[in-house]
DNA sequence: TCAAAAGTGTTATCCTTACACCCATGT
DNA sequence: ACATGGGTGTAAGGATAACACTTTTGA
């Protein structure tokens, strides 16, 4: 094959320079409904992404020029995630090596400007164990909790044995503990790693052990990394209201966060602390809402994002 | 010339599929006597780095294989920073993109096997401006500040001189402003922009307007991204511990953390910070010290890495 | 004895949490 | 009237910030 790795020449000592091929991936975020959707490609349960190519100025326009070709949705707030080189096609005999760089987006799905081969998908198809709103969903304690402990009680000696215990009980909640939203990365690979995703087990003739749709290549893994960061983002920067809509009720922003989340929020406490921050400033317009009190509507205060990177010290200074 | 841009053929239709090359870059970080120090090679004021090669299993062990080649120093505890490619390189007229993935690296000194080519540097002695441990440094009023204003006032509009001085006064602290060690990054990049930095003025014979050494290429950005991060984490993650000896005392737990926050920290609240999280424990010896009561020597409670991600929430939970 | 660093307490204040309760609208 | 969501108040507890002060060593 003509794409096979061309060794080109020895940059330094020790080491061999060699060209790779790299792929831009997108996590592109939207809500719809309450629930929280990622932008895919075809039918195929595939993250937008392509080749960089030269023409690119950037990675970052180069991702804009992918997702807008292949989904027809401009994209206005992305950050990088995170760059990949071992998945799972470097199992296969390609010479050719293929890094992958990835980013997550925000956006809104009234931006998308035509129809087109995309569609968004809940992000909890994929993960419905990550959906913690209506409780802890029963597939966690059934499904997940025995398959985690065989797996741990697989191992060849105690310590691991009970290393093993000890992470999945982190990562899940088990024994008490609490559950973590920010973990969904660590599930992701914990399943991964215990051979409970379907990803783990390509090739093999059995079924995948645990609900919840699997995707091409590595992108569920990707996915995860995105819902990751996004969960722990929200608690330090003002990101959320990237997803919403110019005017909005405070109800509606709340659904938003407990969207992402995956978790319910205390609801006067919560309005509190928007208001506390100053994230937010009345429109003068309420909602005609459906069953209840018209809500006031508010609109994000641009000028937070001025006012100095938001949170917190953390460090004890000294004198002030 | 030999490794010019290969196209090789069209993957997906709008972009042509490219190979680039990958650079893998390292922040290595240490203590030396309530310095912060970063690995460079040669005299040149160069990271360590080296091209992905072939026999490289990952990204990660790629990066060690070069930092352990040109330095002699076996790295530890490694995360991922950013993934650049548009470098000043970019601007020259070569048609092979090149994408450097950087990383920041955290050890001490004494690890190193053998002296070699490597040097440890004071960061500071590339960012002078970043160190706020004896107060404000003069040149931040005296040079940066009439500098930058200088640069806001030679906007073509007044919208763009309100921004450029607000921009400069947050991340600065100007004006009555508290000072924000995490923006080190920001910092950079606004002296950048303003030409304030010798690598904005690369092939000008004008002397560089403000002190502090560059680095080869865009290093200098790296380390400024590597700091940032660094100076972030250490608020909501053990990982100075990475820096630290086996046993220590409070006051040098202390003096590390004010030289990678460049900033005073106040003795006895950080003290029952560390208590109170339960970070360390006492080994039960004393240090016998120049100049002072003996003091208690600690150790790092390693199981503090096990009891979950340490902080916290932020989020106002519903019931709990 | 003094300087230098170790170490202990105490207070005011703010933020978080958890509850309780009233308001306005549509059916 | 009542269900549904909107919105306010408050009190307990914990964490933080700012001070003041005592203890133990070496020079």
């Amino acid at each position: 094959m003509d794409d096979r790795a061309k060794r080109i020449r020895t940059n330094r000592p020790g080491g061999k320079a060699d060209t790779v091929k790299v792929d831009l991936t997108a996590v592109v975020v939207a809500l719809s409904d309450n629930e929280p959707c990622v932008l895919t490609i075809g039918q195929t349960d595939t993250l937008p992404s392509g080749p960089l190519a030269l023409e690119h100025r950037s990675l970052q326009s180069g991702l804009r020029a992918w997702v807008e070709e292949q989904t027809g949705h401009p994209l206005g707030y992305i950050e990088q995630l995170y760059t990949f080189a071992d998945r799972d096609r470097a199992g296969t005999e390609l010479e050719q090596r293929v890094i992958s760089i990835s980013y997550l987006a925000l956006t809104r799905k009234e931006h998308a400007a035509a129809p087109s081969r995309s569609c968004w998908q809940s992000w909890y198809d994929y993960f419905p164990w990550e959906d913690h709103r209506a409780g802890t969903p029963p597939m966690v304690s059934d499904v997940l909790r025995p398959r985690l402990i065989e797996w741990a009680d697989g191992a060849d000696d105690g310590a691991t044995r009970l290393e093993r215990r000890r992470r999945a009980a982190i990562a899940f909640g088990f024994d008490e503990r609490p559950w973590n939203e920010d973990l969904a990365l660590k599930r992701y690979e914990l399943l991964y790693e215990a051979a409970l995703v379907e990803e783990a087990m390509r090739g093999s003739v059995l079924p995948p052990p645990v609900r919840g749709k699997s995707m091409v290549a590595d992108h569920r893994r990707i996915l995860a990394t995105g819902i990751a960061r996004l969960r722990s983002k929200i608690k330090y920067r003002p990101v959320v209201f990237e997803l919403m809509p110019p005017a909005f009720t405070l109800l509606q922003l709340q659904r938003t966060v407990e969207a992402l989340a995956g978790r319910l929020i205390h609801k006067s406490n919560f309005r509190r602390l928007i208001e506390q921050h100053e994230l937010v400033e009345e429109t003068g317009d309420t909602a005609t809402e459906t069953g209840g009190r018209p809500a006031k509507l508010y609109r994000f205060r641009h000028a937070v994002l001025e006012e100095g990177e938001v949170a917190g010290a953390k460090l004890p200074l000294a004198r002030g």
